[in-house]
DNA sequence: GTGAAAGCGCTAACAC
DNA sequence: GTGTTAGCGCTTTCAC
């Protein structure tokens, strides 16, 4: 068994090519393809002699001479705003999954909310060839917006790939876009009529940004929610900041110190309602005892703040491999899907009925 | 001004090349290649044609193509177990914002602890000619282990890349690597030092995997801190399960269950502390009251948990630069590093003094 | 200043 | 079965 010491690559040269192979295991690059690909007859002798060079040179076929030359690894990109959420990091991981589960390579790119590098990312994305892009979370709708967005979705679509529209503001009839939504108006409806329905009549809203159309979707469950059973909620108790937990607690400690009025809060997600849960800790007060308190996302860490957290489940996992399905589904001449997923709510503890009035 | 029009991209071609490009400009695809990188001196009219070309035609030139040119957008890797949980999520934010930083693309993955999932992305990263893949989280330390990782290196290195560990356990001498770690052992030891100075003396201790490098580094920071204080803890004492927060929670109904005496309980990760106090409140346990509960991450959540968690704080996004930093760095060639970072407890109202006897 | 030609590493059609 | 050739989209000498 000569040749068979342990590894036997190329000493310094930066990396072999299939020509190396080819020459080491004296065939031509071709047939070196050939084996590799293993879609075509070749010898058995051949295959055993450039399969065995492969390995001492321990060979990798490079991806961007593939791809250039047509047969590249398929590619899909997955924008958010922060990988550090657990919402949407959830949604990372579906997506991620099922993009491997596809044989597609994923790249995951975080912009902290700047729509430069949105942009940038895009672009690059384009570049690479990605079979489809996949924007998530919410954003301000904005003519502006709707006008980049589309030019976005028509380059993408014009060089045969996708946009995919997650939780986003769609753009209107016509553009190549695949859209899917989760509820956020319904959730939150259902939510805020849950505490309705505990008698609760001066609900708190811990919002986030006023044009960010997650934010306002949530905002408009819980303005409907009212409306629905004949209540015009008071706007001194609409409150604005982010999403973070950190907004949650100035917000709550504003409200507090304000002294505002109110028997029930209803946080727009968990890791608002968890800075909520502070700050009312702080000020000593008992959840739900005093006050009520529900959140929107369920997170895994709701079931461990106490009192475990009355909140709405999305399924970001099975969104985020949603997403990923439809987007490579189809051709860029398939219908334009439209997909509005369903929630609903998980009652836990930190929701309780309004005793006193 | 002709030609002024809106988008006016090709209409079906798939994707316009330099030569489409050059061809409307009236020029030749090596002008336009220059007009392009921008560092070559082209007569202000051409350039001005080729732009507008460029603009019309929507065209961004094919990263791949450029790459086999050997002109390619660096990239990097980043390997972990889970983007969903907590700590690397963080750390992931700081690999990919710090890649961006300095020009390079980032590709995640996400392995589920699936060692097979872990080689092929390797490969596939190799494939790409990624500039660095970083590969975070503990692992089992077996010869195995060793074995493998060391070839990865090895042909990472020949292929000019680099492997860099992060909290994982290092090969040992002469492999080409850089290693970054945290000191779980340091940072455990000086919890289960601060609990024990608050007169606990039977702490339970919820671990990870028996094998798993970080687990067991924290593992033996807890005992250290014991045998300091010439303390010998009882072995019915160390659980183990994984770093999840259902595993704390299962842990803890067992040793609850068992009736294990402790007064305390250092919990490996902030996500396995959130599920034990959780199992601890529905045992209507009084945190810290009746027992004292520590974690490991300081990730935000901890501040929610309440009481609020006493735990170690390691600087995950930093170091996620940091690794990216060091990745690149440096050449192949350059001295193999072996960094450890500090970490530091944070105290807040988890642990009390330990009053009875 | 600009174009023609060669070449990056690979695959695929076309010989033999 | 296997080698030769052309070509993917780009950059980069090398001429003019």
């Amino acid at each position: 068994m000569p040749g068979v010491g342990l590894t036997r690559k190329n000493g310094e040269a930066g990396r072999s090519t299939i020509r190396d192979v080819a020459a080491r295991a004296g065939v031509s690059a071709s047939t070196v393809s050939r084996v590799l690909a293993g879609d075509y007859p070749v010898s058995a002798a051949t295959r055993t002699r450039v399969l065995r060079a492969v390995r001492e040179m321990d060979y990798v076929a490079d991806a961007h001479a593939k791809a250039v030359a047509g047969v590249g690894t398929p590619t899909l990109a997955f924008v958010l705003e922060d990988i550090t959420g657990p919402s949407f990091a959830h949604m990372a991981h579906g997506v991620e999954r099922e993009a491997a589960r596809l044989g597609h390579l994923s790249l995951v790119c975080s912009t902290d909310g700047d729509v430069r590098r949105e942009l940038e990312f895009i672009e690059m994305m384009r570049a690479q060839r990605a079979a489809a892009v996949i924007l998530v979370g919410g954003a301000a709708d904005t003519p502006e917006y709707r006008e980049r967005t589309r030019r976005i979705a028509d380059s993408l679509a014009s060089a045969g790939s996708r946009l995919v529209l997650c939780g986003r503001p769609p753009l209107g009839p016509g553009a190549p876009v695949t859209v899917i939504e989760y509820d956020n108006e319904g959730g939150a409806h259902a939510l805020a009529a849950h505490v309705l329905a505990q008698g609760h009549r001066r609900v708190l809203f811990l919002g986030g940004k006023p044009d960010h159309t997650t934010a306002m979707g949530r905002e408009r469950g819980y303005l409907a929610a009212h409306r629905a059973r004949g209540l015009e909620p008071d706007p001194a108790l609409l409150l604005h900041g982010d999403f973070t937990r950190d907004s949650g607690h100035r917000l709550m400690r504003e409200a507090l110190a304000r002294k505002l009025e109110f028997t029930a809060i209803v946080a727009a997600t968990d890791m608002v309602a968890a800075g909520a849960l502070t700050a009312l800790h702080e000020a000593g007060l008992d959840v739900p005892g005093e006050v009520s308190l529900a959140g929107y996302d369920d997170i895994p860490f709701a079931r461990d703040l106490h009192p475990a957290l009355t909140t709405v489940h999305v399924p970001y996992e099975e969104l985020g491999r949603l997403a990923v399905r439809t987007a490579l589904g189809h051709g860029a001449e398939s219908a334009d899907e439209h997909l509005l997923l369903g929630t609903h709510v998980v009652v836990r503890d930190s929701v309780a009925a309004h005793s006193g009035h």
